[in-house]
DNA sequence: GCAAGGCGCGTACGGTGTGCGCTAACCTGA
DNA sequence: TCAGGTTAGCGCACACCGTACGCGCCTTGC
């Protein structure tokens, strides 16, 4: 005795509201969201997604043109997180650069399947908060004495380094994710397997081997402050002359 | 009347070899690469790759633990594509460097469909070729002068630039590639939309109008050798230091 | 009160990665 | 020379995937 079909209109089993409230597009992309940070990019199906929102895979795309739109919009979606410092003047222009490449870099790791999406998102994607960002970013290079030809370099430059470290950083952060392991432990639990591959190539180890016992994610964190501050080096050098 | 069912061994239907080749690694790594080269990522399935070699889907996994492992030593045998140079001291390693980081570069451009897999390559992937171009460019780096906590530091930041930058470039050579125009007609295509789309962004405008009418592919050349060069900078004034 | 349009959904199609167990060919040792 | 064990290729099957299509309901505008 399935009740299930749905029978005509009765009015006790319709709660005054559609029975089903109205589908939006930003709660789908807010669901996808949820969906990537829990479970990663290849977790991602329609038909979960569907299923997390109490509907059927297929009504999503009244929303949505395809998986791949989708992923447009939650990529502008996390571009919503960030806001880019402005800079005043030469002065304060290296502050506001450091903040605004650790805050990117930060983003990518909150949401670590972003990071191969960025890469493609530069002139492919023109969401509202993908071309926000941007623009904001192009306004402190212009700040910071950039001439009209070289804002978009030196900008493409800093988003280019970090796109690169972020990316290698979050496929390593959702290996040891999967493995149940603390990065600690993962570290620990590597190192004979990596010491024996790397016998005929000794150099490999030895930038390993002296900071064992630092905390890992303090290393990748000042790795990163490290090229940063030589890519900044090398941008104001470049003001200078 | 189908002769397929493969009769028993009867000597004429067995030209003296097995009848079916062995399949090897070599091979559907080979054959992938083709498939890789010419369909990009999306094209690549266990059982188009199957049909490329004549053989069954499954047969592959007596080769090759499963998809993602086919991809390890797919990237693996890339990276042999791969020439370090050598830098015999301080005086040539600005030199060298730049040849390597131009061929990474080169290397990626040729097979776009590999920049995504280069970010996830840094730890995980441990493979001969993988292993062998990060020794040389760490010697690379030993021979600039860098200090050895340091020399990690400085090719994990030239690295991340590298391959940031090749990412986004091969995501916008696929889009135009599967569009089926030229570089230049797809960006003379695009420039309105962009336009528009940058209206309310006008800085967004502003580096692209100036060389309207320059080869695309010299820009994405000029781009990347300026910010290479303001990173060597960067890295050259901390060896100085 | 009625027509029209938007929306959710069931079904279905053509794909995907890959586990399982069969068969036939090969290699080995006696 | 032959028996036995090991291996490689394969057909089948399963559980999933993205998404086209068309039906019927609900809401809205008149």
């Amino acid at each position: 005795m399935p009740v299930d079909p749905k029978v005509p209109g009765s009015v006790w089993t319709r709660p005054g509201r559609p029975q089903r409230e109205q589908l939006t597009r930003e709660q789908i992309v807010a669901a996808a969201i949820e969906l990537l940070d829990a479970e990663g990019v290849e977790a991602l199906s329609m038909r979960k997604l569907g299923t997390r929102l109490d509907a059927a895979a297929t009504s999503l795309y009244r929303h949505v043109a395809n998986k791949d739109e989708l992923m447009e919009l939650v990529v502008d979606d996390i571009y919503g997180e960030l806001e880019i410092p402005v800079a005043d003047g030469p002065a304060d222009w290296r502050a506001a650069a450091t903040r605004a490449a650790t805050d990117l870099r930060a983003m990518a790791l909150r949401h670590p399947w972003i990071a191969p999406e960025l890469g493609q998102a530069g002139l492919t994607h023109v969401g509202p908060n993908t071309m926000r960002v941007s623009s904001e970013l192009l306004a402190l290079f212009e700040a910071a004495g950039f001439p009209a030809q070289e804002k978009d370099r030196a900008m493409g430059t800093l988003m280019a380094y970090v796109i690169g470290i972020a990316t290698s950083e979050a496929a390593y952060l959702s290996l040891i994710a999967r493995s149940g392991r603390t990065e600690r432990e993962w570290v620990a639990d590597q190192r004979p397997r990596f010491d024996a591959a790397s016998e005929e190539h000794p150099r490999l180890r030895e930038g390993g081997s002296a900071q064992q016992d630092v905390d890992p994610e303090k290393i990748r964190d000042d790795d990163f402050a490290y090229g940063l501050d030589r890519i900044l080096d090398g941008l104001a050098a470049r003001l200078d002359a």
